[in-house]
DNA sequence: GATGAATGAGGGTTCATTCAT
DNA sequence: GATGAATGAACCCTCATTCAT
């Protein structure tokens, strides 16, 4: 009579393991779900650990969005990081980055939602994560960089804030750019 | 002694008025607040009314969204109704018609966020109100027009299926502008 | 066949009596369990009514808590008031109201335990109600004129501060009482 | 070189000083918070230990409770042991033992806190610790004892039953000497 | 012997929805 | 037609308790 029954579901030992299966859990779930239509049950669930868990490892439901958050900035970040972008042709770096953007828009879709989820509850923005700033400053350093070459190279005729780049809402951007698009192509 | 047909058509007029107060507070809590942040309170509030009245106009809560959809679907569609589209221009009637549109998300914010609020509510689609169709059609019809007129002038290189138009996400519209206004102007 | 199926529980209606039936169900699941040992859904279930209106009525565990402990207060406040004290005989008033509280002691015993659970959660005193003072002042009015009479009279040695009995813990006069009794005995 | 016997005593200290430090955590927690107030991780907390060593030491939250209590009687009637009470002066033996017990009360007002949580448990009375007989027997010897020489030599008029004296409230006995007390120095 | 990690059972609170006037 | 009063079903969160190292 081997052991044939299968052990039992072997409570994970290992928090780190756990506590990126919640956040990935949460970032699904809050993608999908928004804010308030998230339950907290579901991220258990997908995480597949207790419920009492989440709160050990994250303090309440706003804490692990506000995590959530966090994760989907530092994963884009990172990646941006990772991009080799050549300093002696501005116009080509900015487009790079762009790119990437978008790409990774199409990749991992439940990002823009997750972004889009911010503007459906009051108050909660990313810019109240307390670390915001240090997580933005990978891309505002590389833009910088960019846009500093791009001036001496005289690429871009003014000086650009590139925080302001960031903080002027997407729409607003993407707004502008077909609206000279189309008027450009007429 | 003129305009004597009097009770009913006031009857009918506030009921009909009450009809619009709830979908406008709903319109403002949905777009505000999302599917699930919404609170049937805070729209009866905002309305003047008493919770019992909205579920004697609307019959839950789901309803109401739906409405509101139907009802921003319906003013969109209103306004472009009302456009003056040159059809022996077909370059010029589409870019009055995206105008338009871009116009309506800046003057109603609220549209573009109650149209997000979509995407976070698992299953519920516009596609789902039941006279969908019909409410786009004003919109269907005219982009057929357009795109017909255009086809003929040979300004189009292909047919183009308007209802596709319609259904690919607006951000996949955007990314494409986007990309290729990018590398157009490298 | 006739009607032999009770009404169904008929829900009251009556907004005023289920609120003093929910204070009354307070009183007792409060002074026989404590703060923390109260269930909120036993309180429902005492009075008769479900748990969400204890929430309307009440706005949460410690409200109730709160307008008990208040009721409490008011009970007790009301008998002295109703007391015929003689302002001619100030040591006959004080043995008096000495005695109704004695008496109100042995028939509430709630009363005597409600106010010890008190103790037992930290910070939350009776002091902290609202209108404590309003609430204490009939018994405050009350002792100053005795003890006015009896200084007068010359009854009592000096000026006795009424506050000063009522906020001198309980167990602390006892304590003299005792002492006295028992040394004066000897 | 002496006290080579040494780890085992070292050992059995240790579990002998621990158990005593969760026993004192669970003293104060229970006495300010009460039994339901009270919390495992806070004993564990002030004790210095993990949570699971409570549950090596005691097996359950009402364990601690009933070993914090046993402890608190077992302090008390330490206390009373080493008491010199003069078996030919009843009146002032008994008098001694008050006057202990009232000191035992201001000096540890925990003690007083501890014994009031108990009335607002359901069911969980002092009675019910497997020992409460023994460990309440010094007092009640003594107190027989006491009785006894003071009916022989005829101070106190009829048989008093040592052990009611005990299960009496306390609250009672102070009601006695309050009204004796007002009623005689009228 | 000692502990970090994990959980079942329940507690307080909210919310969409209905009843009865 | 209109509403104050009431509720079932969750939802977020806590707590005593145990497992596995």
């Amino acid at each position: 009579m081997p052991m044939t029954d299968a052990p039992p579901p072997q409570r994970r030992r290992d928090s780190e393991r756990t506590r990126g299966d919640i956040l990935q859990a949460a970032l699904e779930e809050f993608s999908s779900m928004g804010h308030s239509g998230a339950r907290v049950d579901r991220i258990a669930a997908r995480a597949g650990v207790s419920k009492p868990m989440i709160y050990d490892y994250f303090g309440s439901k706003d804490d692990i969005y506000a995590a959530a958050l966090r994760e989907a900035y530092v994963q884009i970040r990172r990646g941006e990081a990772q991009l080799a972008l050549d300093p002696n042709n501005p116009r080509a770096a900015v487009r790079e980055l762009v790119h990437f953007t978008m790409d990774h828009f199409r990749r991992k879709p439940w990002f823009i939602r997750l972004l889009n989820s911010e503007n459906l509850m009051g108050g909660k923005t990313v810019a109240q994560l307390s670390d915001a700033a240090d997580i933005q400053s990978v891309l505002v350093t590389r833009l910088s960089e960019v846009l500093a070459q791009g001036k001496r190279h005289g690429v871009f005729r003014r000086d650009v804030d590139p925080v302001e780049c960031l903080t002027s809402a997407p729409m607003e951007h993407f707004r502008h750019l077909a609206e000279r698009r189309v008027s450009g192509s007429s």
